[in-house]
DNA sequence: GACCCAATATACATTGTAGAAGAAATATAG
DNA sequence: CTATATTTCTTCTACAATGTATATTGGGTC
């Protein structure tokens, strides 16, 4: 069992990925990533990012059917598998570790 | 000024050293990170870090006085700047923007 | 074919990580 | 004393992993 160490941005992906839920191809989350985060990505920056996670096996993918819009090619949805849930858990529970005992910014929203 | 952006073990870091205050060194650094982060950490991944995030000028150091023990030599004291503050403040809340909504694996504290 | 949406490939910059080497202090042998 | 061993802390160096941008390809309507 490889220790699954997490990048900032990769992180960021799978939050995305998972507030996305079905729905979770390549542009929703580079648009929902640049929402999120209040900074541009590019859709480069997203894929690399989606495929090296799924060389991870921290995602898995299938694609879907083609819409009958305009240049609707076929889209690949991403999900977290299993493993991929537990690394994000661990990143996420590490972050809260280390706030514990500070008073940063206030949250407010 | 710049788009700072900070990685996983920069964040760490700096938020070690504001869970330290005064008393912030490489040694304790490393060991409140290793603490914190339940992972082994070298010094010189700690120190590189603290480098790189004086270099753009997100902390700023000063040395103390040797320590009277055997080796006690000099300590270099790490602190935020204005700028690392705000950086680091930025980083949190967008991970906390990202969380929004999720259910993600809570521990207790 | 022109035009649009989505994905892949490629290249380079920035961060993460480890290990070896160097510097400054106290202790201790002779 | 003073030479050197020992301890603590820091700096240097090298390479792997991640972040980021741009260009290219693939597959669909009009």
């Amino acid at each position: 069992m490889g220790r699954n160490t997490l990048g900032t941005l990769e992180q960021a992906v799978m939050m995305v990925i998972l507030a996305l839920g079905d729905g979770a191809y390549g542009v929703a989350i580079r648009d929902e990533l640049s929402r999120r985060t209040r900074r541009e990505h590019t859709l480069g920056a997203v894929y690399t990012t989606l495929d090296r996670l799924s060389a991870k096996e921290l995602l898995e993918s299938h694609l879907g059917e083609p819409t009958p819009t305009r240049g609707g090619r076929a889209k690949r949805y991403f999900k977290l598998t299993g493993e991929g849930r537990q690394a994000l858990d661990h990143a996420v529970n590490t972050h809260h570790e280390l706030e514990y005992g500070l008073d940063l910014a206030g949250k407010g929203a």
